[in-house]
DNA sequence: CAGGCGTGGAA
DNA sequence: TTTCCAAGCCT
């Protein structure tokens, strides 16, 4: 039986053994090739929510861009947004880019190097100012993420609770972890520890039995999460509205307008207002999730005539956009997916010639 | 403090 | 097929 205690957590074996799991264990990551506080920072900000598999790719295509603050500080706000189309949370990169311009015009284009100062930047918060400044900086200060949270959760056997208890849990957690990280490589330790919770410490099946500090563990797995909302579905349809001009094609398209909160001024395919489409003018359907909403998508061939009539209530504004133009246009994530597929766009993963296009 | 904010892929 | 997310932050 593990102590509750956190002062018999015998910090220091538990330290040791984190470490040298995790130098053998480590995934090898581009943000993990080197120390520098910009890439470290871009690639936290990508990570949010967001799956590692995914921001991989990412992260190299958005350095390879805007390899330093002052290059993207220099940067249109669109430019930035069509670079990340596809990763969602596009709150995320409008306050990425603003708090470049900060760094560039009032920090002579360096960045804070402790967490105090870090955190006082728009887009992060604790847990991303405590992982900068950790893994670039060595400062001696615990991150914790939501894999942390559920390490040291099955680690002290705490249930999560709601309401005030979880801001009272919360505090416990943060006293553990500030407990337990390690002086002396604060960032290794810290990224230890997610990278525990991300490939052992799973949120469903544990791999206790590989788990460097299992026999720290009160639990060895039982882990009750927070109950979430339910999924609804809802079905659309869209417009694939596409033309010939001076032998260039082109895809008729809507800019969202920025007053709404759901991904404002990003483009996308103009909104049928008829979710039912004739066999005969499906082009395709798609599934997209957005929030907690399921959406069953029909893509509708339309002509340049019947789009006015066909639409729903014009919500933004529409242009013509070519083919080559697209890469470079903040798309919403179901736009890039369908446009992909009609092989308008070329897909951007993995891909050298889409990082050109831009 | 609860609710809003995206996405593609695993289970 | 449908659910459930994944290295949070802001208001």
């Amino acid at each position: 039986m593990a102590p509750s205690n956190p002062r018999d957590w015998n910090a220091p074996a538990l330290r040791a053994r984190l470490l040298k799991w995790y130098e053998a264990n480590q995934r090898e990551l581009p943000w993990r090739q080197n120390k520098d506080p910009y890439s470290i920072w871009v690639s936290e900000i990508m990570l949010q929510q967001t799956r590692v598999a995914v921001v991989i790719d990412r992260h190299r295509v958005f350095l390879e861009r805007f390899p330093t603050v002052d290059a993207l500080a220099c940067a249109a706000e669109e430019d930035v947004l069509a670079l990340w189309s596809g990763l969602g949370y596009y709150r995320r990169a409008r306050m990425l880019h603003q708090a470049a311009i900060y760094v560039a015009e009032n920090l002579n284009g360096r960045m804070p190097t402790t967490s105090a100062e870090l955190r006082k930047l728009p887009g992060i918060g604790a847990y991303t100012a405590a992982a900068i400044a950790s893994i670039a900086h060595d400062e001696r200060v615990a991150v914790v993420d939501g894999n942390v949270e559920r390490v040291l959760c099955r680690l002290a056997g705490w249930e999560a609770s709601s309401g005030s208890g979880a801001t009272a849990l919360r505090k416990k957690i943060d006293g553990l972890a500030s407990e337990l990280v390690d002086p002396r490589r604060p960032g290794d330790f810290n990224q230890g520890m997610m990278e525990l919770g991300a490939t052992v410490c799973l949120p469903r099946n544990p791999q206790c039995l590989v788990c460097p500090i299992a026999e720290h563990c009160v639990t060895r797995g039982e882990h009750k999460a927070a109950p979430r909302a339910r999924m609804v579905s809802r079905e659309i349809a869209h417009a694939l509205c596409v033309q010939t001009r001076r032998g260039e094609r082109e895809v008729l398209l809507e800019q969202r307008p920025a007053s709404v909160t759901v991904m404002p001024g990003m483009w996308e395919l103009p909104a049928l207002g008829n979710a039912d489409v004739p066999e005969e003018h499906l082009r395709m359907a798609v599934r997209h999730a957005i929030m907690q909403v399921n959406y069953f998508v029909r893509i509708r061939d339309v002509n340049e005539d019947e789009v006015t009539e066909l639409a729903g209530p014009a919500a933004g504004k529409r242009r013509w956009v070519r083919a080559d133009e697209l890469a470079g246009l903040p798309l919403t994530g179901l736009a890039r997916k369908v446009l992909t597929r009609a092989h308008l766009l070329v897909a951007a993963s993995g891909s050298k010639a889409a990082a050109m296009l831009l």
